[in-house]
DNA sequence: CGATTGACGAAGA
DNA sequence: ATCTTCGCCAATC
């Protein structure tokens, strides 16, 4: 857990070590490393029940006050890149597609888990789960 | 260092 | 409905 360290004179509440460039934004700050966010959603999407789904964007929503960060193209970088271990399947895009390269594999486990679809899409709008 | 590249998403045309 | 543009974050050139 490598966390920036504190010092007295810290204006923001976290980071200096790759707090330059957060500290060009006045709103949002990065409050945990990218090893960490990567830890914070794989255990988000593992907490996803069978049979509901969340966007890439519900995602990063859910995650944006801790983490100091909101981007739904990250989480899906994370996913691409360590979703192997989790139910990657009960993540979506907005439009309710699922992952380029996967669609067969995660319809068939969506269905057997009674995932509204409309057609080759989940029916976000019923299937949407929130933390 | 800057530029590109994504399992993204909202807004426009 | 489809395509583009732009904001988003981090990894990779």
């Amino acid at each position: 857990m490598r966390r920036a360290p504190v010092t007295a004179s810290r204006t923001w509440p976290i980071v200096l070590g790759w707090g330059a460039r957060a500290a060009s934004r006045s709103h949002i700050v990065a409050r945990v490393t990218p090893q960490e966010y990567v830890e914070e959603v794989l255990s988000l999407v593992e907490r996803i029940p069978a049979g509901r789904v969340m966007t890439y964007g519900a995602v990063a929503d859910a995650l944006a006050d801790v983490s100091g960060r909101n981007s739904a193209r990250q989480v899906g970088n994370i996913m691409a890149r360590h979703g192997g271990g989790v139910p990657w399947h009960r993540v979506v895009n907005s439009a309710g597609r699922m992952p380029p390269g996967h669609e067969q594999e995660a319809r068939q486990r969506l269905l057997s888990e009674g995932v509204p679809l409309k057609g080759e899409r989940v029916d976000v709008s019923r299937a949407l789960w929130g933390p």
